[in-house]
DNA sequence: TAACTACTTTATAATTATTCTAAAGTATGT
DNA sequence: ACATACTTTAGAATAATTATAAAGTAGTTA
């Protein structure tokens, strides 16, 4: 069997939890993704395109699609929709917000913003969450 | 010369300052878009499924893009992405939030939301606008 | 280890929303 | 009517994503 890397753990742990066998791509996939300190915002395309740049192997198309859809189906990444219609995914599985920056998307702790009034459900709902995206432009 | 349709005005209107001539197939657009009551959010295939649904002579899906785009750019519809990366267009073009209730979409008037606390903008930005989602989910 | 099985990866095809192209149609000004 | 410019349309092209199916790999058992 191939050696237990023990520092991976973590990384094989979400694949586990996901539901997916730890193999070498996807580990590389998993530390790409959770090896860092600051939340990482990406696109399908946007990943494969990094990941793949420095690798003399390149990783299929397929393989990054599946590998980030079971990672977030099992919660280790949220998704949300970019103003070109496009799949950005979020390390920050918190509840927080977001600056949109024309291209670039930043985050916003969920205790910088607070409500003062919020609407009621309609009847037989409830909510499941709300989300602000707060839109930048230049000064001047 | 076609005769002026007077109570068409308002939704010719819409078109000439959209830089668009007021032709039968866009004045029939606008006309569906603009004369109602209540806000409408659509996507271009609803828009154009029904639209072509009753009509013998189907109008092509490029006019209906094309007419959409230009009505949005001269600030006559608003733009937003579904959760599937869809553009959905909003005739409600005030400032306001959205309740997301699985495909359905609902405005919430500006007023209803109001903000105790919201974070600066970073520097050499400012606040372009600021949108709301609330998610909605069934009771129980 | 060999064989068996189940899971993975990959190239490629298919799909969907959208945009582009270019030809044929229509309106407008003279 | 003629010339010109704008429109409509069918169909091709693109881009993001998903599906397919063959070849590869790993885990298990004998
Ligand atoms: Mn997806
Ligand atoms: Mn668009
Ligand atoms: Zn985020
Ligand atoms: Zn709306």
């Amino acid at each position: 069997m191939p050696k237990m890397n023990n520092k991976n753990k973590i990384f094989i742990d979400k694949l586990r939890s996901s539901g997916l066998r730890p193999t070498n791509q996807r580990v590389e996939i998993s530390k790409f993704l959770f090896n860092r300190k600051k939340t990482f915002h990406f696109t399908v395309e946007e990943l494969k395109n990094s990941m793949n740049l420095k690798r003399p192997k390149k990783i299929s198309t397929a393989t990054f699609y599946n590998t980030v859809h079971a990672l977030k189906s099992a919660g280790h990444l949220k998704e949300f929709s970019l103003e070109n219609n496009t799949s950005c995914y979020d390390t920050n599985i918190t509840s927080h917000h977001h600056f949109f920056d024309n291209g670039r998307v930043i985050d916003i702790k969920s205790d910088k913003i607070t409500f003062q009034k919020l609407p009621e459900a309609p009847k037989g709902k409830k909510i499941k969450n709300v989300e602000v995206v707060i839109r930048l432009e230049n000064n001047n």
